[in-house]
DNA sequence: GTGAAAGCGCTAACAC
DNA sequence: GTGTTAGCGCTTTCAC
């Protein structure tokens, strides 16, 4: 048997489908009488809306798309975590999609290829892309872009200072007395300007205290995971003249670099400190803890759907905005040392 | 400017809606030459077809529901970094929905309430509902279920063998030499059948070696996660007859635990050996690393996929089937300790 | 191989 | 308030 459609509905109520319709959606006026029928009807039938048929007539999806490069590096996990709920209470579904930061994977989403109109909106953390590609993405298209990206004034842009954000990290390692302070994650080509942020504020913090930077501490990584972290942490803990500290540019960085280090027989933080980035939960029980950056990660995850929700309800665009969201630093046992027991 | 639709194709082309159908969709033969006409006036116009109304007219949304309890669980996020890919190159998009355990939401999501007909099919990892709210689904829904149920015939199950699992995970202990085993994670409730299998593995590894159970060993977790294993063994931890290992139903409780211990004073494995259970990346860089049960969650992923689109394929419902995953034991640094530097 | 036209099920402008 | 009906843009049966 067929499932039951409105105009079945319709029939058994003895009402046009424009009541049914009025109904359902809970829209203008309907007589307390009309309705009781309506719904008596719905119920018998088990009638339930196509939403395939409501988006073709809307015109809208109902969902919004969230990208992010990978589903399993934690901190897009957290982010997630809190943009599902807010858009599903504001009505709106969310399609996720992870582009392995490949550049012509996210170029095709921004521009809206294949799956034009799936949804409505876009909320977009780009990883392999440039600052040049985000502006030839399809204009019509609304879009929140996270992360360390300035908006040209076509979408809407959430983040925190990364600047200012790692010039506190790399503050706290010097305010612990440390003088070599290695970085790891810096990305010197055009996709890696969210890494290029990190190196500027790493390089403020030494300009502040007076200190010269070692250009052979900076170390570059791909990407910004466990395995970076510790194939970099072996790079320079193979040298001659080590770190007594570093500047990871995530929390994984630092947690791969953390591995490294305890595996040699080294101690953290007394031989070498470790700061990290993004506050994911694993920081919070690794041994020992992880230090680190923490950026308003709910406060990101809710004004990106909302900013998201206003560009697509309004009949024009909106010019962009930037919101800058709070950060603090979090000092654990990997810079602070384990309290006494 | 509005979209540009089929039809201004087929008018720009002199040729039919039809036609034009057939070439986007690669349909049937169409000559070189019409199908050239057409492709000129599609790239001229810039068109792209609207998913929207093309789902309308194939009853069929193109998308599939993957719904886990919480996106942040790393074994969920590596699950789903294999599923996407696998089912994006079969065609279909994956909506990804998190119920955070809530049975009301699942089983709501398992009838095809508010959202139906938005996804074609469902890959569904339950945790809030017990076996018996899964025999009333919708039972037009095609379903794959992952975890620790059983197929009443109905949909599809794809897991590994959890006792088998559990019972290998314990006996590596006692074959270690270790007596005083805790277990961490049952749940003794109709929801808990997943930690009962483990639990089941458990007793099952000290019948077979000839040796009791302690039941005031077994601590139950309301979750798998961190916070669970660092509180139950608080309270291991406080007993005045402390365990000598502890079998974990998840590796975020073995890092919890394993938390709890160091902070303690306390080594790993030489007081205290852990293994854990899914093998997620974080295990591999703790300090020390977690032994573990490594499902293959590929295969896991990839079956699933594979028979939910078999599902959804199918014109008349397919018999339920069970499909049972590899999965083997990875012993490290928390149980065989650190290898000598 | 291609054209004409009838839906898919819902929304909403337009009447009454 | 409620009925009538023309789309939304595509797929597909049926002829030719």
């Amino acid at each position: 048997m067929r499932d039951a459609t409105l105009r079945d509905v319709a029939e058994l109520a003895g009402v046009s489908a424009r009541t049914v319709s009025n109904v359902v959606n809970g829209y203008a006026k309907v007589t307390e009488r009309t309705r009781e029928k309506v719904e008596r009807a719905i119920a018998e039938l088990g009638y339930r809306p196509n939403v395939l048929a409501r988006n073709l007539a809307n015109g809208r999806s109902g969902q919004i798309a969230v990208v992010v490069p990978y589903l399993d590096t934690p901190y897009f996990a957290e982010l997630l975590q809190a943009i599902i709920p807010r858009a599903r209470e504001r009505g709106y579904n969310v399609l996720i999609d992870q582009t392995d930061g490949d550049p012509a994977h996210e170029r095709e989403l921004i521009r809206r290829g294949a799956r034009a109109l799936l949804f409505d909106g876009m909320i977009f953390s780009p990883l392999g892309l440039a600052q040049e590609d985000l502006d030839d993405g399809d204009p019509a298209l609304p879009l929140v872009v996270l992360g360390e990206r300035t908006s040209n004034g076509t979408f809407d842009h959430v983040g925190i200072d990364d600047v200012a954000a790692s010039r506190e990290a790399t503050a706290h390692l010097i305010g612990l007395g440390r003088r070599r302070i290695a970085a790891i994650g810096d990305q010197p080509y055009p996709t890696g300007e969210a890494a290029q942020l990190r190196t500027l504020g790493y390089r403020q913090a030494h300009a502040e205290a007076g200190l010269p930077v070692d250009e052979s501490l900076i170390i570059h990584t791909p990407r910004f995971n466990r395995a970076d972290g510790s194939g970099a942490m072996r790079l320079l803990l193979d040298r001659a003249d080590p770190p007594d500290a570093v500047f990871c540019y995530s929390d994984l960085v630092a947690l791969g670099a953390l591995h490294e280090v305890l595996e040699r027989g080294l101690r953290v933080p007394e031989d070498i400190a470790l700061i990290g980035y993004d506050d994911i939960e694993e920081g919070r029980y690794s041994n020992p803890t992880i230090s680190t950056i923490s950026p308003d990660k709910v406060t990101i995850a809710t004004t990106a759907v909302d900013r998201l929700l206003a560009r697509i309800g309004s009949p024009e665009p909106l010019p962009g905005v930037e919101v800058r969201a709070e950060h603090k630093l979090i000092a654990r046992q990997s810079t602070l040392g384990r309290a006494p027991r």
